[in-house]
DNA sequence: TCTAAAAACAGGAATGGTTACTGATCGTCG
DNA sequence: CGACGATCAGTAACCATTCCTGTTTTTAGA
């Protein structure tokens, strides 16, 4: 099943799967969008009282590291986080927060231009995408 | 010259070129790179001791608003600021933290791929790229 | 030119997401 | 069982940015 892949991914990185990284695992698929770092907090909060909203950042960030999870930044509201590790676009509400996946628009090598055109060792190359929802566009 | 297109961008939105907003250009003309607002408050700071930094960040959002200056936002890092208005990509290095541009690399459509694939309405579209940078590459 | 209203400002306090620190707990391996 | 390292809870600290208050400057009208 999934948790053993999960759980090599960990291991291989000379990291545990711990009952609260794995209450974060659970929390990430319960949370519907992109949970922030305090969602995922609530939601493992109501199984377990007793954890830190610290320990939920560093349960993030050690999944984010070995690759079982990824996360987003938009300038001007927290960092979200992701079960799916694909490539993918996400764009953002400016109004209400929400977030939704961009279906079906690759960067289309792009990576390897930026690459191409620069002397720096290229890590990582995200697209920032903000709009409004159809919601939040119709009381504009 | 220039600064009367700047006068006249301002005026439309209701805004005047004070001497502090003058000062905020002239800083991130003399800057190197991509200063941050607090790098901008320093330079200015020189000329004029009594400045506050609020008043640097207000003047660098209503610069960025009436479309004289660019914003860029890496996660873990303060938002750099720049004169350049003409769409193109930078690199920050997530070791010692210099921004340097990319030349060469259009997003080519990407922004008109997105608003096809997105009930949103598109406000913005930017690429986040980091990376080492030659320096920082050697002593890794 | 004088005056009232609006805009902008200085200074500093407050905010909010995230990280750092400390002492307690857990899990593992001999 | 015993000890060591990893992890955790709880809380304090951090830092970029925004907000607030009272003051100064600018603008527009008379």
């Amino acid at each position: 099943m999934l948790e053993s892949g999960i759980r090599e991914k960990l291991r291989r990185s000379g990291y545990t799967l711990t009952s609260q990284r794995r209450a974060v695992l659970e929390a990430l698929s319960e949370a519907e969008g992109h949970p922030s770092a305090e969602d995922v907090y609530l939601i493992v909060k109501r199984k377990n009282p007793r954890v830190a909203l610290g320990t939920v950042y560093q349960a993030l960030s050690v999944l984010e590291e070995v690759g079982v999870i990824d996360s987003k930044h938009w300038s001007e509201s927290p960092t979200r986080y992701d079960l799916n590790v694909e490539p993918h676009l996400d764009i953002r509400c400016v109004r209400c927060g929400k977030v939704s996946e961009i279906p079906g628009v690759a960067l289309g090598g792009v990576e390897e231009r930026i690459s191409a055109n620069t002397p720096y060792r290229v890590t990582r190359a995200t697209m920032v995408v903000e709009g409004l929802c159809p919601e939040c566009t119709e009381d504009e």
